[in-house]
RNA sequence: GGCGCGGUAGCUCAGUUGGUUAGAGCGCAGGAUUCAUAACCCUGAGGUCGGGAGUUCAAAUCUCCCCCGCGCUACCA
């Protein structure tokens, strides 16, 4: 392998919540395996991460909190930092957005694109509070969604029904900060035009080559970063807002940008680079060093923000000037848990700082069993008694036991010397060949970001150390040929050492705890493969267990504990009911044609997947009606129901059809529908009063 | 509906320049063993490679159609 310098960054967390095991599993737990094999290998590496501490998401929750921005982000910060420190990845720096160091590389990047006329301006409309006297973030507009109906959406997506919205979507919108309705007003923001960009990123994405040279190998990279880059591309790229009208964040540096900040895109990313010039400065480096010249840059990240990380910040780094691109973005797919997703408002998650602060001490096997199930090339699954059976069969029977087998029967027959290496059979030097092959074949798929296969084959080596070890039987033939039996154990005992070295990065912890039994220093990756790792006469100790058993009631504590949580949140949040809305006369009431109708024909809307077309018989006429319903009934399931209707809602036509009315449904806190059906057998055309 | 990724043993997953009886770990069954955390070791059972059609001497692998999962997107009065 080459000695090639890398830059290595995993996704800045979001200082808005803790993290669970999802993003562990996905971004700081491979990146900090294969930044740990670079340093062990020798490579010239720096590893960075930081808090994004910016963003309307952020504001909000202060303001609801009733605290300063600042305080959230300082109470998460040291939150995800204490998380990281104690789950023992080592980031070179782990840094924070909110610093004047990161406000100055963000701003200098905006002069420099704008310098070199990489932005363009545009005039659009957005809600402005005429109250408070500014613009309003997305987020900062609240009304009812256009689709669900749900009176609390975002102006940028409703959290009911998950659509995506923009402010001007929204039924009645209001602001948060006066409550009162805001008005439209023109405001100015800097757009990337990042259409001018879509020729040299699809030479980069798909041949690997920058300005005409090699840069990268593409077959190196994932199918999905690619596959969803080169989707984006070909769909047309379009201009892109940098600046957002909000008062946290990076100041926009022009006169008269008063309450304009840097958006998302030229602020998180830029992060990398802020946090590396920090870390330079504490260390005395040149933190151009590493992000120009021959290194290459590494994004470990998630798959939610691949594009992000392949087309519009490598538009930014090119569009800069001079700096280094991507070589890859191994991004990983998603972690589930128990059977569904990880969702922070279900509060279905393990979130990492609570099991730290639970088992302080199985931060090895919670590394281990994350890589061993980790979601690199499709989406996985964290269950506990996967962990369980992770734990037991393999850490504690398969590589715990060899160890403390080959050091108690170092013990036992040498009081914990090395015994010589005598003549070898076939089976010696079959072994030796194994422990040889091994590291470089674990380098390759390191290199290669196929690290859930690496410690698959770590583990291979121990399985290989118990098999020698039942194939000889020194045990047996320390009575008669005790020659015989040093070899074996010399072999078993370098053996064990080659894998402290080979799970380093994977379990630092344990490996560290074997180098200790072994008294060896066990972090160079260039010594591993040998047979000389220990001297013969080294004094080992005596070793103590590695890794013990998780028991049945573990599992059912854990997955109590989950149901619990689900179940708590689920109550608060059928609490959380929606306010009572502004009283209506009788008139307005009878405006309604309520009636009873009987479906007498349903199909499927084509080209759309929530809608079913419906015939009903109203009891004076038949008609059509559309209904988004088609994720909650089948057609022909609904068919001869007798159902309530609103009759005189205008006609409005739906995907080409004509709708003439609106069935009315009954909807649960999950989003689950149900008709309104009489109790009693009643008649379509039935009033409803 | 469109685009992207995926669908291989009960479970978690390997497996593309198309090529001998499709692999690993766990789980299961049987055996052997006792140095070791009742661990380890050996043997075995178990697969329509999502379904169908096609190209080929040969398809898990290439082409087309369909089904399912995930993400983005459209539709949602």
């Amino acid at each position: 392998m080459t000695n090639n310098k890398y830059t290595v960054t995993a996704a800045l967390p979001y200082a808005n919540g803790p993290l669970h095991l999802g993003h562990v599993a996905g971004v700081y737990l491979p990146a900090d395996i294969f930044v740990r094999f670079l340093k062990s290998k020798g490579h010239d590496v720096a590893f960075v991460c930081g808090s994004d501490e910016h963003g309307a998401a952020i504001t909000l929750r202060a303001k609801k909190e009733g605290v300063s921005p600042k305080e959230i982000v300082d109470k998460y910060h040291t939150v995800l930092k204490n998380a990281f420190e104690r789950f023992d990845i080592q980031f070179d720096i782990f840094h924070r957005t909110s610093e004047a160091i990161h406000y100055e590389t963000a701003q200098d990047f905006f002069k420099k694109l704008l310098e070199n006329d990489h932005f363009t301006v545009q005039e659009s409309e957005q809600f402005y509070d005429e109250k408070f006297e500014q613009f309003l973030a997305d987020r900062y507009v609240t009304g009812e969604c256009p689709h669900c109906h749900n009176p609390n959406a975002y102006g940028d997506q409703c959290e009911k029904c998950g659509a995506s919205l923009s402010p001007t979507d929204l039924i009645n919108p209001k602001s948060t900060l006066s409550g009162e309705s805001p008005v439209l007003k023109s405001t100015q923001h800097w757009y990337l035009p990042m259409q001018n960009h879509e020729a040299w990123l699809k030479d980069w994405m798909q041949k690997g080559e920058l300005d005409g040279q090699p840069h990268h190998d593409p077959k190196m990279w994932r199918n999905q970063v690619v596959g969803q880059c080169m989707s984006w591309i070909d769909g047309g790229l379009h201009p892109r807002a940098m600046t957002r009208d909000l008062d946290w964040g990076v100041p926009v540096p022009l006169e008269g940008a008063d309450g304009k900040v840097l958006y998302v895109w030229l602020d998180a990313p830029i992060g990398y680079i802020s946090a590396t010039k920090q870390w330079a400065l504490d260390n005395q480096k040149d933190w151009k060093e590493y992000w120009t010249g021959d290194r290459k840059l590494v994004h470990f990240i998630g798959k939610d923000n691949i594009v992000f990380h392949t087309i519009i910040f490598p538009i930014i780094l090119k569009a800069y000037g001079g700096l280094i691109l991507p070589d890859n973005v191994p991004a990983s797919e998603f972690l589930n848990l128990e059977g569904d997703k990880f969702s922070t408002s279900r509060n279905w998650a393990v979130w990492l700082h609570e099991y730290l602060e639970r088992y302080p001490e199985k931060v090895d096997e919670l590394k281990y069993t994350l890589t061993a199930i980790a979601p690199e090339s499709k989406d996985a699954e964290f269950t506990w008694k996967e962990f369980q059976a992770r734990v037991n069969n393999e850490l504690a029977d398969v590589l715990g036991n060899f160890i403390n087998r080959a050091l108690v029967l170092t013990q036992k027959y040498y009081n914990g010397a090395v015994p010589p290496l005598n003549e070898l059979t076939a089976s010696d030097k079959e072994v030796i060949e194994k422990i040889k092959g091994t590291p470089d074949k674990v380098a390759d798929l390191l290199y290669r970001y196929k690290i859930r296969e690496a410690q698959a084959e770590v583990m291979q080596l121990a399985r290989i150390g118990n098999k020698y070890l039942a194939d000889n039987e020194p045990w047996k033939l320390i009575k008669t040929d005790e020659n015989r039996v040093a070899t074996i154990m010399h072999i078993a005992l370098q053996l064990t050492t080659n894998l402290a070295g080979l799970l380093a990065p994977f379990l630092p912890k344990s490996a560290q705890q074997i180098a200790s039994f072994l008294q060896i220093d066990h972090n160079n990756w260039n010594r591993l493969g040998n047979m000389n790792l220990l001297a013969e006469g080294h004094l080992t100790s005596k070793p103590t267990i590695l890794f013990s058993k998780i028991e049945d009631d573990f599992v059912e504590k854990e997955q109590a504990l989950l149901f619990a949580n689900k179940m708590e949140t689920t109550i608060s949040a059928s609490q959380e009911k929606a306010p009572i809305k502004d009283d209506i006369d009788f008139e307005h009431f009878t405006q309604l044609d309520l009636r009873l109708a009987k479906i007498i024909h349903a199909e499927k809307v084509k080209k759309a997947d929530k809608l079913l077309q419906l015939t009903v018989d109203t009891g004076i006429d038949t008609r059509t009606i559309v209904s988004g319903i088609a994720a909650h009934y089948s057609p022909e399931e609904i068919v001869g129901k007798t159902v309530m209707v609103l009759l005189n809602l205008a006609p409005r036509k739906i995907r080409g059809i004509n709708s003439e009315g609106m069935v009315l449904m009954a909807e649960d806190a999950a989003g689950n529908l149900s008709f309104m059906t009489p109790e009693k057998s009643f008649n379509p055309g039935d009033s409803i009063r």
